[in-house]
DNA sequence: GTGAAAGCGCTAACAT
DNA sequence: ATGTTAGCGCTTTCAC
């Protein structure tokens, strides 16, 4: 029942050993030129006295942090959190941990974060977040310091990093292109945040979408959102006060959708057959929306994974450049379509 | 447009101001025992410099790394995800950061993540999960390491740690009397895991509520879930396929009573005409589901900046003893319940 | 009130 | 293949 708080140092082992920290040195860092039988020794004494490296002195003296800046608009909002979980879960693997950068801070606090972050000396940063245009000062910044960033969702530009998301346009295409198969002709839309490259994106993809089936754009078919469910009931209500007839609904993501539905219901209108629903994301809660929600599914996590694994890629080897990579969505059929 | 990858140093900033280190440390620290136009001098060429101190090289001299851990279990459950929030920005304001301890991960893999955490010197975790007997071999590790530990949802045991949490069983009392109020006596229950504290008292507000009006304990009324929407939607079915009657459902979690709804419509009972709905949480999609849901609200994002804070305290003073604060909860009425 | 010296625990660069 | 010497950038003694 002895509190083990003071803990084994390098010096220790080399002492136990008989060699010198140095040696240790290069039986825990896997280095190539020590002789078998001495690595052994080291490692049974390191394995006996339990010795785990001190990250911190490590860091200090290698200039390598092991550490990432995880810089996210909103946990608890699923897109974010499951990207993190993702992320997260990749860093691990390589022996790297995340810190919480910013969560939920107004934007006036972020660039404060922002400096926390490299205060630490973090040796990459991660934006999971949906870019927009206000981030690129940050992205600049980081820049500048030399720091290798990876993002989700940003528009590619002058600034160097690394972007991982979803073939947005090609998902809100499919979409929208179901519509239009099932018969539908007059198509509404509720878009996420102007801005934004995802909104962006999908909008285009919508467009493509009706442009190849000969049909014109109606302004008036369109509401605007900012991810929340309030905000996608709002943007319904809108849109039915605009008074032109629609049949079917894009939304941009899953909770607008759902806020939508919300609308819809209150208004005694019929999800399915009155008005078909197509969402984004494929939340959980998608699959038990009253009708099941049919929606793009996104790869959520594996988009964060990729992110991670790219950005400890970028870290460990400077002079890569950097890359986009865009994973694929899929279509998700459940209840909230039909036939016109 | 230089990089400015390197970095200035306390040893700069004393060049510069024409003293020794030592002053600079002391200024930047705010220590008392520098004279007022020393520190006015110093402190205008750390700002004219822009210094900020290395935390590496600071948590290694000073031996506390203002890093706090956070072990959560899932991230993309509204609940964690909100909670971290929380004490992620009650962490930043008090200068501390969080690592990302371990998120959705495979139960045998945890202890890996525990050490690596002990292995970055924290100097306090925060256990954001709902307690199962599982987790107490891992803070019972962490304890005898002597890491200040707080937790939101554990059973209180010989372990020391701090505890933060809502009122779970006044909770669930007044939302089940609010069923009882409203003429329900056949009151059905889906419980979240077995073994986890919340789960517990949930049940004993439950019991309380029943027997306080006399009412006894069917155990065909009761169903068990997980917390997902999908042990929801089962755990409903199963009550039903018990075939004792009710009017009332009183679920543990929103998700679950989300999808407890959907597995009722769609064997055609209406939600609020046929039985009545009460959840816990107040997930933001509560607010949107069909009927919008009647449910206890927690409020999360303030458990977790207690939490952090009650954490930060420990860990600055360490004598300090292990406390629990427990906080109230709020009946939110929307329309998934009637009067019987 | 201020400074000099001595580390914190480790890795890098150079020895041998 | 192994050891020695210098730090990494800061805080902590302990002087004065």
């Amino acid at each position: 029942m002895t509190s083990s708080r003071k803990h084994i140092t390098i010096k220790e082992v080399a002492d136990q050993a008989g060699v010198s920290i140095q040696t240790v040195s290069r039986v825990i860092n896997g280095r190539p030129d020590v002789s078998a039988e001495t690595r052994q020794r080291v490692q049974q004494i390191v394995d006996e006295l339990g010795f785990r490296p001190y990250a911190l002195a490590r860091g200090l003296a290698s200039r390598r942090n092991r550490t990432l800046g995880l810089f996210a608009t909103d946990l608890s909002d699923y897109f974010f959190a499951e990207a993190t979980v993702g992320a997260n879960a990749e860093a691990l693997e390589h022996g790297y941990f995340f810190i919480l950068g910013s969560t939920k801070l107004r934007r006036e606090e972020e660039p404060k974060y922002l400096q926390l972050l490299t205060e630490r000396h973090v040796d990459g940063v991660l934006f999971v977040r949906a870019g927009s245009e206000d981030d690129r000062e940050h992205l600049f910044h980081l820049n500048q310091a030399g720091i290798p960033l990876v993002t989700t969702g940003f528009q590619q530009t002058a600034i160097e990093f690394t972007l991982v998301d979803a073939k947005n346009l090609d998902g809100a295409f499919t979409a929208v292109k179901y519509l239009l198969d099932l018969g539908h002709t007059q198509i509404a839309m509720i878009t996420g945040p102007r801005g934004v490259k995802s909104t962006h994106d999908r909008e285009e993809g919508y467009y493509h979408a009706l442009a190849a089936a000969g049909i014109p754009l109606d302004p008036a078919l369109i509401g605007y959102g900012d991810w929340t469910h309030a905000s996608g009931y709002r943007a319904m209500q809108q849109i039915i006060a605009n008074g032109q007839l629609f049949t079917a609904l894009f939304a941009h993501n899953d909770r607008m959708a759902i806020g939508a539905m919300s609308a819809l219901h209150s208004l005694g209108l019929r999800v399915s057959q009155d008005v078909s629903v197509v969402g984004f994301d494929d939340i959980p809660e998608a699959e038990f929306s009253d009708p099941p929600l049919t929606t793009v599914r996104q790869p959520l996590e594996e988009i964060g994974r990729t992110a991670a694994r790219l950005l400890i890629q970028r870290v460990e080897n400077p002079q890569l450049g950097p890359v986009q990579v865009l994973l694929d969505t899929e279509l998700v059929l459940r209840s909230s379509c039909a036939r016109r």
